[in-house]
DNA sequence: TTGTAGGCGTTATCAA
DNA sequence: TTGATAACGCCTACAA
């Protein structure tokens, strides 16, 4: 019998992961000091320092680890943090991944001695629940399962959303800050000397796309630029920006007095593009006929142009910022750092002064 | 005392969660039952329908999740693959990075039903044995210490090494086949009718640099192609390339009638960029002039340029090519995926048939 | 067809 | 100062 169960520990591959007990009986003591002295003796417990030694030296000599799972069940701390991406973490296309996000948190992670597990909405058995073996989790991605978060914030579960998330209550998010990063940008417009601007926006509700509209409200009626003459408003939603988007549309604009247009940064930089395209299809040129601002950072395939009047989103920051606020939760020491991360203003080459000025 | 545990487990944040046991009770079952029902019954063991049915519904009703760490705890598995790095895993600096690995690592992983560790040779309490929390562990870096490796191959655990390493006896590892990639760059530059070429390695003594030069030689030979006269050879190392590859060096094997350039690949590039700062001071230029290859990509910051001749690393299907050959060792099914991956030969616009032909 | 009992590796309580 | 012992939630022989 225990034979055959030392069978089936070979076959399930894990012959040499040493456990407590082991560790005990090389140090010639009970498991359950070895519990406690390289558990790091919370309860402040006394121990002979030769009993310590030995067991710590017994512990190297096998190359001990604990067991993540096993620590878990009995209510421990794993010194493992969760990052959950519902989309694959590395996409092949760069422009798409959380590649800088993870920058960020890798680093702060490590610094504060956690190690990271990745887990991804795509692999099969894919319930949020896996993330429970981690001592908190950080998600990312627009479209996490609401109701998946919502069982797991209630459970108490610590998780920490990187982009806002206020729909979910009780569920902590770091975001950046587009309301303030966009008014910058019309600010900058404003100073130029431009008096009216037009925004390009997807047909996508999430809150980064209405924060960037917030912003750039706010900025208009703070400078006191305009939107195109009658109703339409300063605001284009467009389903599919390379339709709507024309160069005939561009031309319109221009000619009702518009010399500065703003696109949103999204996915696929589908706005920003389209713009570019429209407006040399309208012959016109930038800085020199109009003024383009991207909120945001330009798509990767467009990186050999021109950089883009407007703001980088901190994504390292944002990543470390998520990983502090994380931390704070797991430690229950406060609220932690503030949510909103600065974005940093891009003067760019897109943007300059009206023609006639 | 029951009081007293329950506290717990709300200061644990789980405190909600049906259990197994919960669920029996609700459906008039036992727990093992609930567990075999819930368990899809791998052992096909006969269920009554109705048993079946009432389990479900209790499970349902109760909104029963099962718990990550008891289910791996009781497997004696993780669900985690190991990715341990010597570098950052995340280096600010894109070119350094093992993104492109990675990418590969995660997919296939992700749909093999892993989560991935990430690991840092950087990150404090670095020790290697920290892996043996995953089920087995990819290594990456050239200078992977190969005491620690030694050590967890010799216990058994499951460990594949990105990148030849054979010194190590009984380490899995995949690699690029750099040796044949290699030598079909240079048999291509034979074939424009090249009669002399060079090669410029850095003063490495890595498998990846060894491999390139051997390839390197066999195609020479297999072609004919040959290195300058005399007795110096067809290969300079250069410790400091930006020192011993200059514009008089260059110039110096032209008159000798040598046509074509060929440099390694390494971390920082340095054989490459010294070799186009060399041709270019020598006011030759390609593929004009002379051949250039390249056996790698180039770096970053030259990814504006013309593309180099040579091959790419496919760096993705590496990654992947190491998760087969990992999970084939978990199950222990067989060696697994062969250990050599071919890299892609890439045209690029730095050669081109000699001059006079 | 279902239930009983034991174990997975840790932590925590309580005696010794 | 240390060691039994009982959870934690789930899985799996084996018994009924």
């Amino acid at each position: 019998m225990t034979e055959n169960r030392s069978q089936q520990r070979v076959a399930k591959g894990r012959r040499g992961r040493p456990r407590q007990a082991e560790v005990a009986r090389l140090a010639g003591v009970s498991q359950t000091t070895v519990s406690l002295v390289l558990g790091g003796n919370k309860q402040g417990i006394a121990l002979h320092a030769e009993t310590r030694e030995r067991v710590l030296e017994a512990a190297r000599e096998l190359g001990y680890v604990p067991d993540p799972a096993a620590r878990r069940l009995a209510a421990a701390r794993n010194n493992l943090l969760g990052v959950f991406s519902f989309t694959a973490t590395f996409p092949t296309a760069v422009e798409h991944s959380y590649y800088p996000f993870l920058v960020g948190v890798e680093q702060e992670a490590a610094a504060r001695g956690f190690d990271l597990v990745l887990f991804t909405g795509s692999s099969p058995g894919g319930a949020l629940e896996r993330v429970r073996l981690a001592d908190g989790c950080l998600f990312l991605g627009r479209h996490a399962p609401a109701a998946g978060l919502r069982r797991l914030v209630d459970d108490g579960y610590p998780a920490v959303h990187i982009g806002r998330r206020d729909e979910l209550a009780g569920l902590a998010w770091v975001g950046a800050d587009y309301v303030d990063a966009s008014a910058e940008v019309v600010r900058r417009l404003a100073a130029f000397g431009h008096r009216r601007a037009v925004l390009v926006r997807e047909d996508d509700d999430a809150p980064a796309s209405t924060d960037r509209e917030r912003g750039f409200h706010e900025a208009l009626a703070e400078t006191g630029l305009a939107g195109p003459p009658g109703a339409a408003g300063p605001v284009v939603r467009a389903a599919d920006p390379a339709a709507g988007i024309t160069a005939e549309w561009v031309r319109g604009r221009w000619e009702e007095g518009v010399t500065a247009f703003v696109a949103e940064e999204t996915d696929t930089g589908a706005a920003w593009r389209a713009l570019l395209g429209a407006v040399e299809g309208a012959g016109l040129s930038a800085p020199g006929d109009v003024s383009l601002a991207l909120l945001g950072s330009p798509p990767a395939d467009l990186a050999g142009r021109p950089a883009p009047t407007g703001f980088d989103i901190p994504r390292a920051e944002l990543g470390a910022a998520a990983v502090r606020t994380l931390t704070g939760l797991l430690a229950e020491d406060g609220p932690g750092s503030p949510p909103l991360v600065a974005c940093a203003f891009r003067a760019g080459h897109t943007a300059g002064p009206p023609p006639g000025t």
